[in-house]
DNA sequence: GAATATTACTTGCAAAATGAAAGTTATTTT
DNA sequence: AAAATAACTTTCATTTTGCAAGTAATATTC
């Protein structure tokens, strides 16, 4: 990492660190996909390039918000996981998909509109509570399992 | 504009429009900063590239989050204004600045930090909506100038 | 009203980021 | 022991970003 930050504004530090149009796709792939593997994160629809991935991986855990694992039975395979300051960016993310669910519908129709999204337009706070809680609860299983066997 | 949307996914779709180093810097320094024209912009201390600016702007006006018009008066200033898409991105941007203020602090320790954010850091929602109220009545004005005279 | 300055760009080229494809290494599975 | 898998790295093409200079259309000043 050098030459992170252009200024002291705190709107442009954050895009500083996220704005790019894979950060906060990864982000949003572990938090609300699940994703925790490299390979997890390969076959995702958005399909990032593996160069890429492992550069941006880098980032997010000298950043702080993710941190690089493994399950203790299994050397191969490695699990990228979302710190509390990953996690922090839960709010942000369901902005994001509000302001499109509101705003880019009309130029990109086809974009998912289900139970999910309803809830979401429902109660966006407890439509982030819901997400955190979740990937806390996984976290706790990963984490358990990870002591275990 | 061509081949804009990655995929279905309302997260991505915000990202395919707005995930980039400069978008919502741009915004924000027309909702926080007041800035309305290209000299405006070029003059703002993210010193963006004339060309880039340019680009950017075009693309914003495309896909509407700002309109592009002039005063009355004068045929030489252009004025970029947020429409009601682009102010939609308020509580966007306040999330990312109070991530910045919770969670970037510790390794870019000179992030303003004062009344300001104080306001910010006691109440998002108020905070958000000062900013929309304040950019909608400073939009009456300068409609209202364009109006007249 | 001619010269100067200002605003909003565009153009050309260098540098950096992104992307596609193939290759490498260390496990793990068969 | 051989084959498969996961996690990368490397190479090279393409795209995006950045810098510097140039241009055209107003607007201002002398």
């Amino acid at each position: 990492m050098q030459k992170v930050f252009r200024c002291n504004c705190p709107f442009t530090s954050a895009l500083d660190v996220l704005g790019d149009k894979w950060m906060l796709v990864i982000i949003k792939q572990m938090l609300v996909e699940g994703k925790e593997t490299f390979k997890d994160f390969t076959e995702s629809e958005e399909a990032i390039a593996t160069n890429i991935l492992s550069a941006k991986l880098k980032v997010l855990e000298e950043v702080g918000i993710i941190i690089k694992t493994q399950r203790p039975d299994n050397k191969k395979t490695n699990l990228y996981l979302l710190t509390d300051k990953g996690l922090a960016l839960t709010p942000l993310l369901v902005e994001l998909a509000n302001w499109s669910d509101k705003h880019l519908r009309a130029i990109h129709p086809t974009i998912v509109n289900g139970k999910e999204m309803e809830f979401l337009r429902n109660d966006k706070l407890a439509f982030a509570k819901n997400l955190e809680k979740n990937y806390k609860e996984k976290l706790a299983t990963t984490l358990y399992t990870s002591n275990h066997e």
